[in-house]
RNA sequence: GGCGGGUUAGCUCAGUUGGUUAGAGCAGAGGAAUCAUAAUCCUUUUGUCCGGGGUUCAAAUCCCUGACCCGCUACCA
């Protein structure tokens, strides 16, 4: 895959020094590891780069409040990555800080390059700005002369700022994309980016000046301004190799992967690469977003007690178990699930089962029948022959599949070479040589020295996943761990330790969990799935209020929309409406409607709408509002016989699985009629008519 | 609403350019063995390949259509 066949240079992000290291930076970490470890396994020059991001609003404020500055703040709170990593036995070449003094010279290196290129200009605007959002707003978009958003006031304030002309590279970026097909991966992202550029790119404000944000770096050309984070974060691939090379002299920029949750693709494929175009830079070869750790039933999980918390997985369970499972389940670019069930059921199906129970049977058969010494013999037999062909098929299958990023399939094939030294032994009984004493002596030596070679190699495989077990396994195996390399010698060919150490003993790599199963309770399905449980009714999540409509404003961006304020109970609520075609403001103003009350705040044009008001949308188009009967603003809606159980952030999506419907002219849920405390919910709407 | 992807064994998924009896791992069942971590090995059950229609000598694979799921995006609210 890669360009290079002799060095390999990866990326995670730089992670925000606020946030606590979760499974998502993790996962990300740890598959970084294990690809730098199979292509140094592979031969190749390595170079791994992970580190935090420092500047910012958030990491000021969080400074102010604790009373530190916000250099002692990030230097406390970059350290929790920097632990956790090694705990996870992460082994980075370098570990960047967007606060290091190299990183900031090479960041404000980079702005007078562009500034003298011409590829920054100045922009001075006046505008209204808002101290809660933290952001501008245009004069159009206001409401009522107040921020649209928050309904809080706004101040005029004239700003310069900074901006990257990245609309010029729009037309060249969706070329390289297109001919570059495996630069954005899994290719349906690139399909997702490719999307979003078919829309006008906007130039990229690249400025921030300080009155608003101090903690940052400082433009050369403009000292009283700093970078925008994220062009200060992007560089961080850059200034950490810069001047840096590969042993054999060859530069370590640009970047074989850059590894980044999907979250922050756009940043990456469209910024970053716009950016180094800019600069006339080489740009990264892949850039491959990986999908996201699910926990199903989240909620259940709690109120049972058996809480996922992953990252308590790997005290629990060890850090190597845990890092198997994640490399092995997730299918890169997919979403995977995360159970503690099923961490076991890998942990002693492939790990206890197959990999240390193997090692455990061929370190006792040597121990008693060899006195743990084996002497390496030529493989004459058919089953020796082909058991050696079993291991170079598994180093070939197993890399191959490491270079396509198909790891869950690449770790199948070197679990197959273990089971194949399992049958070995079955077939060769080696027990029963034991037992014949001297005549079976040499028998016995070939059966176990070929079982041990495939183990070896088998072991080396799973080394860039498992380092810590394995160097454990391997050095019960008398080799010794050079570095990360499982050898010296040739760790993936046949025949290339001679054994002259002797074997460990009583070593139990990974010892079975024992899952209590409750006798006469045995799971109906595989202890994958389990039960399900039974889903909880789509309208128990649904929170439906009364609100009265104080204000009806036109939407200051779109032609159908109206900004509604709203009074529910003593609350203020800004709710967008598209009911501007279907009714006059004055048919609006003053009355009372049902609305979605935890419907998950969106920005529709501009304008964030918390919340969305009931209508029945009838034959042609037609939009009559709800009307709840009597009712004042702030009760609570219910359907009869329904639990209530609002869900806080409420999908549309969600809230669609839950169809209303007018029934002689009471809206209904199903069969069940919707009620305030006064009485029914009624809508002038003949049956059947949808309400949303 | 627009664009894209998906639906294959109880679970997680493979299925190459359409070509014989549709596969793997795990889980289940029966047996063998006893060196080993109640581990291993052998044998083995189950699939209307989401539904319907079509093209073809031949369809899980191509076309149309319906259902459900998911991603991105939107004057969806």
């Amino acid at each position: 895959m890669s360009d290079s066949e002799k060095t390999f240079y990866i990326t995670t992000p730089i992670y925000y020094v606020n946030d606590a290291p979760h499974i998502g930076h993790s996962y990300t970490t740890i598959l970084s590891d294990v690809l730098t470890r199979f292509h140094k396994l592979a031969g190749e020059q390595t170079f791994f780069l992970t580190g935090t991001d420092e500047h910012g609003q958030k990491v000021q404020q969080a400074a102010d409040k604790a009373g530190v500055s916000p250099q002692e703040h990030c230097d406390a709170y970059s350290k929790r990555f920097k632990d956790a990593w090694g705990e996870l036995n992460i082994g980075f070449d370098k570990f960047i800080r967007t606060t290091d003094p190299e990183h900031i010279a090479y960041v404000q290196d980079i702005f007078r390059r562009l500034w003298d290129k011409g590829r920054i200009y100045e922009k001075e605007y006046e505008g209204w700005y808002s101290v809660g959002e933290e952001r501008f707003f245009t004069e159009k978009e206001l409401v009522d002369g107040k921020d649209p958003i928050s309904g809080r006031p706004v101040e005029k304030i004239r700003e310069k700022n900074y901006f990257f002309k990245m609309s010029e590279y729009q037309e060249w970026l969706i070329r390289y994309i297109e001919d570059h097909p495996d630069f954005i991966l899994p290719d349906f992202r690139r399909n997702e980016v490719l999307g979003f550029l078919r829309q006008p790119l906007n130039d990229l404000c690249i400025s921030r000046p300080k009155s608003r944000l101090a903690w940052g770096i400082t433009l050369p050309f403009a000292t009283e301004y700093v970078a925008y984070v994220w062009v200060d974060a992007l560089f961080n691939y850059q200034s950490a190799v810069a001047g840096k090379k590969f042993p054999d002299g060859s530069p370590i920029w640009p970047a074989d992967y850059h590894l980044l949750g999907k979250d922050i693709l756009t940043t990456h494929a469209v910024y970053w690469t716009t950016l180094l175009k800019a600069l006339d830079m080489p740009q990264p070869r892949h850039i491959l977003a990986h999908g996201w750790w699910l926990f199903d039933n989240a909620r259940m999980s709690k109120t049972t007690g058996n809480v996922v918390a992953p990252m308590a997985m790997k005290d629990k369970y060890g850090v190597d178990a845990f890092r198997y499972f994640l490399i092995r389940e997730m299918v890169v670019g997919q979403d995977a699930s995360f159970s503690e069930e099923a961490l076991v059921q890998r942990l002693n199906s492939d790990l206890a089962n197959d990999v240390g129970n193997g090692l455990s049977r061929i370190l006792k058969l040597a121990a008693t029948g060899l006195e743990s010494r084996l002497t390496p013999v030529p493989s004459d037999g058919e089953e020796e022959a082909a058991l050696k062909k079993a291991a170079g098929d598994a180093v070939t299958a197993t890399l191959e599949k490491v270079k396509a990023l198909k790891l869950s399939f690449a770790i199948e094939d070197t679990l197959q070479l273990i089971r194949a030294v399992n049958r070995y032994l079955e077939v060769k009984a080696p027990w029963k040589l034991a037992k014949e004493g001297p005549a079976g002596k040499d028998k016995l030596n070939s059966v176990l020295y070929h079982s041990a070679e495939a183990l070896r190699i088998g072991f080396s495989l799973l080394h860039p996943v498992m380092p810590a077990k394995m160097e454990e396994a391997l050095t019960a195996l008398g080799v010794g761990v050079v570095g990360s390399n499982p050898v010296a010698l040739s760790p993936l060919k046949w025949g290339g330790y001679d054994y002259a150490k002797p074997l460990g003993q009583g070593v139990n790599l990974f010892p079975r969990v024992e899952t209590e199963k409750p006798a006469g309770q045995k799971s109906a399905g595989g202890p994958g799935g389990g039960p399900k449980p039974a889903p909880a009714d789509p309208f128990s999540l649904v929170h439906l209020k009364v609100a009265r409509i104080e204000e009806v404003e036109d939407h200051p961006n779109a032609d159908s929309l109206y900004v509604l304020r709203l009074k529910v109970g003593e609350e203020d609520r800004t709710v967008c409406a598209g009911l501007k075609k279907h009714l006059a403001k004055e048919e609006l103003r003053g009355r009372n409607v049902v609305m979605v009350y935890n419907l998950k705040p969106a920005n529709l044009r501009g304008v964030e709408s918390k919340g969305m008001i009931l209508a029945a949308e009838g034959e042609g188009g037609k939009v009559i509002p709800v009307m709840p009967e009597g009712a004042v603003s702030g009760d609570d809606i219910k359907a009869a016989d329904t639990p209530f159980e609002p869900k806080a952030d409420l999908t549309l999506k969600e809230f669609d699985k839950a169809p209303l419907t007018v029934q002689a002219g009471i809206v209904r849920y199903r069969d069940r009629q919707l009620n305030s405390p006064k009485g029914p919910v009624r809508a002038q709407a003949p049956d059947g008519t949808a309400v949303r």
